[in-house]
DNA sequence: GGCTAAGATTGTACAGTGTTTACTTAACGG
DNA sequence: CCGTTAAGTAAACACTGTACAATCTTAGCC
């Protein structure tokens, strides 16, 4: 009975045995707790509570929470699935069916959360907004714009988003009182020929 | 020559001879920073230093941070003044007029930071999102609603300021390139007839 | 005048935060 | 078997917002 055992397994500090999945461990316990608590919320220490292990390893992995943040994030639908069918039906009712994604999004806590994590951080890091926006663009709408086929796309395009974005501030941030109670279909009513103007629209 | 001098002028602790304006000296050096670095931006400290006192005077004084925040808050425009100017062309063009209200007040940094700080904050601290719906709807929206007399003012209302909120979100903070480079006029042409149409227009 | 309550001001300390550095241990390639 | 690299911890750093106690001034009252 030595005072303290000299070589005994799982020693308090230095690498494990075997191979190791703390990488990934780290990262799904940091999707977790973005998605429930926000960015903010979130402590690198608390990450790494969940995920069992110290908090200087996060930063050994990831760098930095912002990072890591860019990492964990997993997106609550597939754009390459989402956005073909928006266009199945045609150019047409095309606002409608986006305001029908939108709101559906913005209204399922599941898909608003995630969303909602980058929306926040990206008022304080920049590289949060430029990962949303890239997402956004990039991989959502710009697809969606070649096919319609419209001038200025770009232009376009960002009035469209800034409208799905606003909405969601003023319905769950600020909490608008008109929107905040109003039913998911009236909105999309309200929105609808908004967003098909947007996309088709003629100015004026 | 003692060590230290027993009883001198301005000792380095306790009140100060004189009337006292450092409440409102706290809250101007407040009220700079916040408009400069943003809220998380902000620390009590630094505040406390520009202000030339202790931070513990700032607690004293206001509270917490976000009280602060609060009452330094000074907002870009008067809405008794800004708000009937809207509209003495009468409703016809009330949809273009608030346009150029809006997106004047997001191009000018002067008027553009202080609401975004309170945004910035409103993702965060519910108190904020709190004061600035206060401030939008009951000072900015409801005479205007009023004066219209359409159907459903509050729901008219708040997707007017989401479409609002979220150009200023697409244009300054997640920088959509067709937004962040368009001319304003152009914006302005976008949005006059959606703001129309939200205000005083009908369904469908 | 002196006494006392209230207000103004600082110093110190606490429990957090993200991140850095130093250290130990295991795995891997020669 | 040796050197390098990766995985892991512990301790500390430079911060944060805030609570608490001590000190000093002013104002009001007798």
């Amino acid at each position: 009975m030595s005072p303290r055992t000299p070589k005994t397994k799982t020693p308090r500090t230095g690498r494990r045995p075997g191979n190791s999945t703390t990488r990934e461990d780290i990262r799904r316990a940091a999707s977790e707790l973005f998605a429930r608590r926000g960015y903010e919320g979130t402590t690198m220490r608390a990450i790494a509570a969940k995920a069992g292990v110290d908090a200087s390893l996060v930063v050994h992995f990831f760098g930095n929470k912002v990072n890591l943040l860019a990492e964990s994030i997993d997106w609550p639908f597939n754009p390459e699935v989402e956005m073909p069918k928006l266009l199945e039906g045609g150019k047409r009712d095309i606002g409608r069916r986006l305001a029908e994604l939108a709101i559906r999004t913005w209204d399922d806590t599941g898909t608003r959360h995630p969303v909602f994590t980058l929306l926040r951080a990206g008022m304080n890091e920049p590289e949060a907004a430029e990962m949303l926006r890239k997402f956004m663009t990039e991989r959502l709408y710009a697809p969606l714009m070649q096919r319609l086929g419209s001038d200025q796309p770009k232009l376009r395009e960002g009035l469209a988003v800034s409208q799905i974005v606003g909405v969601g501030m003023g319905r769950y941030v600020l909490k608008f009182e008109g929107l905040a109670e109003a039913e998911s279909e009236e909105v999309i009513d309200w929105l609808a020929p908004v967003l098909q103007r947007y996309l088709t629209g003629k100015l004026g």
